[in-house]
DNA sequence: TTCGGTGCAAAAGATTTGCATATGT
DNA sequence: ACATATGCAAATCTTTTGCACCGAA
């Protein structure tokens, strides 16, 4: 089921840190890749239990922790205040709907290259951003 | 101790919606008010209490959600997860430097003008937005 | 054999809810 | 008078921790 490339970022972050390599540890790993983006602790855990009704709460819990620290996965605090992991990959800005809890993934080249041009006026190196849009969305804008 | 416009808005917003002019929520909205950008529930419940034990969490709770919905006030997480409130403004965009901590603001019409092009692409209304940019400043940027 | 890992249950921390009482309108 | 607001306690929800047992190195 693919993924080679993750796994063995895995292994060398373990190895690096006398850390151990486990089952559940690739179960949780193959499960978050596997995941739409935005995935809950709680929905990880439920989508693994369906499979593998042996691994604790606990275990997601932690290992979601260890990804973050690997570099694998990045946590997120939308509107609701819970943690949300997707998969560390170039940078995306989301539409969040402050009803329903939608969240949708933009990209958009214009304002990247603005970004470029604001951070060149006032001299800055830009590592990352953050750029969220609240509001509502099509379903809920009517009600 | 000031806050007229603030009073009257909210006041406004409790007649509008056939809602109670109460005193808790007077105090609450001026310890708001008074309170550092990026309070939690529980600093300001704490702060009201030092005056007013009579106040309980509930009510904090309660009238903060009002204040959001009321538009006095803007509901945040950050990477604890804790809801922070800060005061309604203008929406700036923020220049942040993760060494020496400067933060600039700047703004810009380019990228105001693609984030209704993008709202509108994916049938969002937007009601508010959080553009960061992290990075390092000019003057730590040659260290 | 030795540590770190796991899973359960229990704890902890933040927020919400049920309900009797109090209070604006 | 009536409907909403309040405050307490209890419930809920997410996440963390303590601890005995398990398993990788």
């Amino acid at each position: 089921m693919g993924h080679e490339v993750e796994r063995k970022a895995l292994a060398a972050y373990l190895e690096e840190h006398k850390l151990k390599r486990t089952k559940q540890r690739e179960i949780i790993l193959d499960a978050f890749l596997e995941a739409h983006d935005h995935v809950t602790s709680e929905e990880l855990y439920r989508a693994i239990r369906s499979c593998n009704p042996r691994i604790g709460y606990t275990t997601v819990y932690r290992t979601m922790k260890l990804l973050v620290d690997a570099g694998l996965a990045q946590e997120r605090h939308f509107a609701d205040g819970i943690a949300r992991y997707e998969i560390e990959h170039e940078h995306h800005d989301h539409l969040v709907c402050t009803k329903c809890g939608k969240i949708v993934e933009f990209e958009c080249q214009m304002i990247e290259r603005s970004q470029d041009e604001i951070a060149e006026r006032y001299g800055f190196l830009v590592l990352r951003h953050r750029h969220e849009l609240y509001g509502h969305c099509g379903d809920c804008r009517e009600e």
